[in-house]
RNA sequence: CGCGAGGUAGAGCAGUCUGGUAGCUCGUCGGGCUCAUAACCCGGAGGUCGGAGGUUCAAAUCCCCCCCUCGCAACCA
């Protein structure tokens, strides 16, 4: 196949995101990062193919959409959507997104799972091993403590359960292997060690494949109660997506661009792909990508973004007040290469006003306002060099060698810190050159024409650069300078803006600057108007289900901390004549003195449990709120030993 | 002794692998300039690089010990 193609190929995914609810501007961090590397390699002439993609399998979409009172299929659907939008609103140029629950898909990962079966890579078992049915865990011998639970330390009992295994250990020297021979496959390094050290050197588990917990996953063919687990259902979406076959009929797209160049993930899921899927691949004997890049976490402030802490933002309010660009320079350049990064409304704020309006946006305005004022719009070719438009020259030219080495190592925030680099010196040029002073001088016009020549020139090298970062604000600068210079070759020279073109009359400011503390009260009163939501409620239950608890009054008696968990106390309840003991989780909220004397609401029929080697029988009833206060139910007149209905 | 990450100017970070005048952005103070979005440019102040010890001519950097913070895990019947 020597077709004139001889373009290089790029090939780059991010994972797929698990289609159970909204994403958050952490996990909206990857793929505008992906689009970023995708847009980049684009410009330098890879033929790029960037795939991304939804999960849509599981127990948890199963609930999910039981709880929505929908079919999984019309869950995931809307889910996707809501996916799909966030991923457009943020300009992500993706070729391809693949659901796992799209027919050629199902039908290549149920081939897949045939194929490693009849090769004897997985084997029905019923996995013989120790079960502790509270914590609803496996253990094997190796991994029990004092022949208890590693968890609990509590009884197990010996069970089975029919499941499928894929045999990991029989791939581990060959993975070992590999990744020792590939420095570079796994990123950034420290994760490579810890792969090794953790899991491979110490021994693979088999790896159980299959499930019989749950309906909603692609089938087991030739075995029809179990459905594949995620491993092999969601990691595949990145063949299946290109057209893959397993009988080796494959799509033009798999021929062309697999192996994959670059996997981006998160870092919480490294061991996946750099462990189970290349193993995968090795048992299907197929190339293993290139490189896997775990990214680091996008904190709110100091803290892990999640809905429990209540400090969830998402992509579209971001955009809502800032716009597209800003938001993704702000996640792009916030994000360290390993370490987390952070976002607040607050730091959004600062890194618009002091880089993109007052650096970057400013630097635009001025000059074309300059332009304007001295030449009408169009400069000419007449030119007077002075040894600093050399510096400069060198200097940008030097940018542009940079950005590619930074983008080369997946240091986009450094990439986009270099670009900032040269609007700071063209900005500092300006102050260098004095403009206006050469402007009250008629015989330096040429000497003002050459400096304005340079500062357009400048400008339309870092807008080319940054053009993958944020493509609408380079089109922005591109119309209003005027300039058709857009590709990479152009600015691995100096001089290629187009002399006799007319820049923009009116300049219009790229970036407004924002007023911090009115912007802050704004964007207070969205997020509160916006928290009222509709109250959804558990399946009716009948009067019978109800009946069925045995809730009573009863008095604390005492009260003390767990010795061995930091968030339980263990308490004394007296209810009529009979006194227990209950285990109860709210040690964060009360100290052990506060309940004592409390008449409380609990359930009195409920199955004895052991909580890390206390008993508790039954419930302390609680009551929290969205913002975790939490209450239990207590009553004054009543008695203990009575009813509760 | 569960796993991991980190502690460098008021804030956020780089520098640590490959020891050798401690750097960047923001903020602050002073100055300059007036083309521009109260912006831009220059300069100053501000750090015993978490603590103790060791190696070395020399340690933020290498070795050992300790302290602190943050995630994750576990517990929340």
């Amino acid at each position: 196949m020597c077709e004139k193609e001889n373009k290089k190929r790029y090939y780059i995914t991010t994972a797929i995101a698990y289609a159970s609810g909204k994403p958050h501007i952490g996990n909206t961090y990857e793929i505008i990062m992906a689009d970023a590397i995708a847009r980049y390699k684009r410009m330098r002439g890879y033929d790029v193919f960037f795939q991304t993609g939804t999960d849509e399998h599981g127990k948890k979409v199963e609930e999910k959409a039981k709880e929505a009172k929908m079919n999984p299929q019309a869950y995931v659907d809307q889910q996707t959507a809501v996916i799909k939008e966030i991923w457009d609103l943020m300009n992500t140029s993706y070729d391809k997104f693949v659901r796992t629950t799209d027919s050629y898909h199902k039908k290549q990962v149920q081939k897949i799972f045939e194929k490693l079966y009849d090769q004897g890579d997985i084997y029905k078992s019923e996995y013989e091993g120790w079960y502790c049915t509270p914590c609803e865990s496996f253990w094997t011998d190796g991994q029990l403590k004092d022949g208890k639970c590693p968890d609990c330390e509590r009884e197990v009992h010996k069970a089975k359960e029919e499941s499928y295994f894929f045999r990991m250990s029989k791939y581990a020297d060959q993975l070992i292997e590999h990744i020792e021979k590939h420095p570079e496959f796994i990123q950034p390094e420290s994760r490579k060690n810890e792969m090794i050290n953790n899991f491979l050197k110490p021994g693979l588990q088999d790896l159980c494949v299959s499930r019989t917990s749950f309906k909603w996953g692609v089938p087991v063919t030739f075995d029809e109660k179990h459905v594949i687990y995620v491993w092999i259902d969601a990691l595949s979406n990145y063949i299946t997506g290109l057209g893959f076959d397993c009988g080796g009929n494959h799509g033009d797209l798999y021929n062309k661009y697999w192996p994959a160049d670059l996997h981006l993930i998160g870092k919480d899921i490294v061991r996946f792909h750099t462990i189970y899927w290349p193993i995968l691949l090795l048992a299907l004997n197929i190339p293993l990508p290139k490189q896997v890049f775990g990214h680091p976490w996008m904190l709110f402030g100091e803290e892990k973004i999640s809905k429990s802490r209540g400090n969830v933002m998402y992509a579209d309010d971001l955009v809502k007040f800032f716009g597209v660009d800003a938001i993704r320079y702000f996640v792009l350049n916030e994000m360290p290469f390993a370490q987390d990064g952070s976002i607040t409304w607050q730091l959004v704020i600062e890194r618009i006003n002091s880089d993109l309006a007052n650096v970057y946006g400013n630097l635009v305005n001025r000059t074309v306002s300059m332009v304007n004022k001295y030449f009408g719009g169009t400069l000419n070719d007449k030119r007077e060099y002075e040894a600093l438009d050399e510096e400069l020259k060198q200097f940008a030219l030097e940018i542009v060698r940079r950005v590619d080495l930074k983008m080369d190592g997946l240091r986009v925030a450094d990439a986009l810190e270099a670009i900032f680099e040269l609007l700071r010196r063209c900005n500092k040029y300006i102050d260098e050159t004095l403009p206006w002073t050469l402007a009250k001088d008629e015989t330096k016009t040429d000497r003002l024409n050459t400096v304005l020549y340079n500062l357009l020139e400048g400008i339309r090298i870092a807008t080319v650069l940054i053009e993958p970062f944020m493509p609408e604000t380079a089109k922005n600068v591109f119309e209003q300078i005027n300039t058709e210079q857009k590709s990479y070759d152009s600015v691995l020279s100096w001089g290629n803006y187009e002399i006799s073109n007319k820049v923009t009359e009116k300049p219009a400011a790229l970036f407004a600057r924002i007023d911090a503390e009115t912007k802050l009260e704004e964007v207070q009163q969205y997020l509160e108007a916006k928290v009222p939501k509709k109250m959804r409620f558990k399946d009716e239950v009948s009067i019978d289900d109800f009946a069925k608890l045995d809730i009573r009054i009863g008095k604390v008696s005492e009260c003390k901390k767990h010795p061995k968990a930091d968030k339980l106390l263990v308490l004394k309840v007296k209810c009529g004549t009979d006194e227990r003991q209950i285990v109860s989780g709210i040690a964060e909220k009360y100290s052990p003195e506060q309940l004592v004397g409390k008449k409380v609401a609990f359930i009195a029929n409920l199955a004895p449990i052991t909580l890390r080697g206390q008993e508790s029988k039954g419930m302390i009833l609680t009551a929290e709120d969205e913002d975790g206060t939490l209450e239990t139910i207590t009553v004054s007149e009543v008695e203990d030993g009575a009813v509760v209905k």
